[in-house]
DNA sequence: AATAAGTTCAACCGCGAGTGG
DNA sequence: CCCACTCGCGGTTGAACTTAT
């Protein structure tokens, strides 16, 4: 491991961070909420670089993180969205509730991948290996004939090819032949196919960032038929995983994703009445009051009515966004549109998510085994160094769903303050 | 028991986008 | 437009851990 350069010059702190660190790290967080991260280790009094204490943020201390091993459905879920996505780890990190872009990534370089390829699926281009050798050899052969004729013309071929080559992975497209894996699509599909996904995105994004009363439909149906995956992958044959899906009729967008803020409450949350809970069970490594977490987070009364005419409702109470609470740049603050919330977090809040993907038993979300040291989404980790308690039954007999209704409460109602 | 090989995953690196002066 | 700064992302690294020999 490296040093970033700041912290070269500064002589700061690198690697693993200790107990003490964490806790320092927490406290501060908690308490003033993250500000300008380049000012948090000093506020902090950490010998880390803000760039560190932010990854160590959103990738281990963050309360509302799940931690522990992947469940059958978030690993099938993480298949279909990269089919989807290509690599772009933060929009599926976007897709499961309590999961970092980090630990997707590293679950699909160390397992997926391999999955994949052991069932005969490039893990690249979602297609069966045998089609992949089939396409190289015609791509050599085209290219040897292109080569003579005329070159840059923009084929399939020369996508899969990209995408074979993950350091050259265009983050514009996503991977493989659409035509083939979306046949949902067919009549729909625009001269690009990856310009179509993009432009979906991209339209859905704006919609629910720009305006909220506008129905642009961001329709995502037809974006799984999986049918290159075996059963024990598991992928969109598997009648839980209809995110994008209208259940009654599959060839529909969800009204969900038709429109999440104007015509009717979320249909998850109707369907996930919430209830307080009587803990105050997080998913965090540790158990933390919030005191001054944000404002906007605080003293918030919300209501279903909230949540109809204000479609700001996420962005103003900053439920998901962990958004500074001072960034030291007055201007900046002022006008602070809270951190961009990607059509992904609408559509996807762990509620939605919820209601999407069954509800996995415990021991199927979280596995049974203890992994040691790494069990860090105990509910109880004191702050005291070295000290981690962990209870791990109460950790397991919470369900996905229960975990986010439950901090979707604590963040709208103040649960944590 | 010792060691090599393989795996996992926390953390770093470098880049691009966004923003403000 | 340029520059400095911050933030976020995806790729990569390497220490710690696990499994095989």
């Amino acid at each position: 491991m490296g040093r970033h350069s700041c912290c070269y010059k500064q002589k700061l702190r690198k690697g693993l961070w200790s107990p003490e660190e964490d806790e320092k790290l927490i406290k501060h967080i908690t308490k003033y909420g993250h500000g300008c991260w380049s000012s948090v280790p000093k506020l902090a009094g950490l010998q880390r670089c803000g760039k560190s204490c932010r990854l160590r943020w959103i990738n281990y201390l963050r309360p509302d993180l799940k931690r522990g091993t992947f469940s059958q459905e978030e690993e099938n879920l993480i298949i279909e969205l990269h089919a989807v996505l290509g690599n772009r780890w933060s929009q599926i990190a976007a897709q499961l509730p309590g999961r970092t872009d980090n630990e997707i990534k590293n679950l699909w370089n160390s397992s997926i991948k391999k999955k994949l390829r052991q069932r005969g699926i490039d893990p690249n281009t979602h297609k069966p290996l045998s089609e992949i050798e089939n396409e190289e050899k015609n791509s050599a052969n085209s290219k040897n004939n292109n080569e003579k004729t005329s070159e840059g013309s923009a084929s399939e071929l020369s996508f899969v090819e990209a995408d074979n080559n993950s350091n050259n992975l265009d983050k514009s497209k996503p991977p493989g032949n659409s035509l083939e894996r979306y046949p949902l699509l067919e009549n729909n599909l625009p001269n690009s196919t990856h310009e179509f996904f993009l432009n979906r995105f991209v339209a859905s994004h704006e919609t629910s960032t720009t305006s909220c009363n506008n129905n642009k439909n961001p329709d995502m149906s037809g974006f799984f038929s999986f049918q290159n995956y075996g059963p024990n992958i598991g992928l969109s044959m598997n009648p839980n995983t209809n995110l994008f899906f209208n259940p009654n009729n599959p060839n529909k967008p969800s009204e969900i994703i038709s429109d999440p803020f104007t015509s009717t409450l979320l249909p998850s949350i109707k369907n996930h009445p919430i209830s307080f809970p009587s803990d105050n069970t997080h998913v965090g490594p540790y158990n933390v009051k919030f005191e001054n977490w944000d404002s906007r987070t605080t003293n918030v009364s919300s209501t279903n009515t909230d949540l109809q005419n204000n479609c700001n409702f996420f962005e103003n109470n900053n439920v998901f966004t962990w958004a500074p609470q001072d960034c030291g740049k007055p201007g900046k603050e002022a006008s602070h549109v809270p951190e961009d919330i990607k059509w992904t977090e609408y559509l996807q809040t762990p509620f939605l998510l919820g209601n999407t993907m069954h509800n996995p038993g415990p021991q199927e979300l979280y596995g049974s085994e203890n992994k040691s040291s790494q069990g860090q989404f105990g509910t109880e980790c004191s702050l005291n160094a070295g000290n981690w308690h962990t209870n791990q039954q109460q950790q397991q007999s919470l369900q996905a769903t229960e975990i986010y209704s439950k901090h979707f409460q604590a963040a709208t109602f103040g649960e944590f303050s």
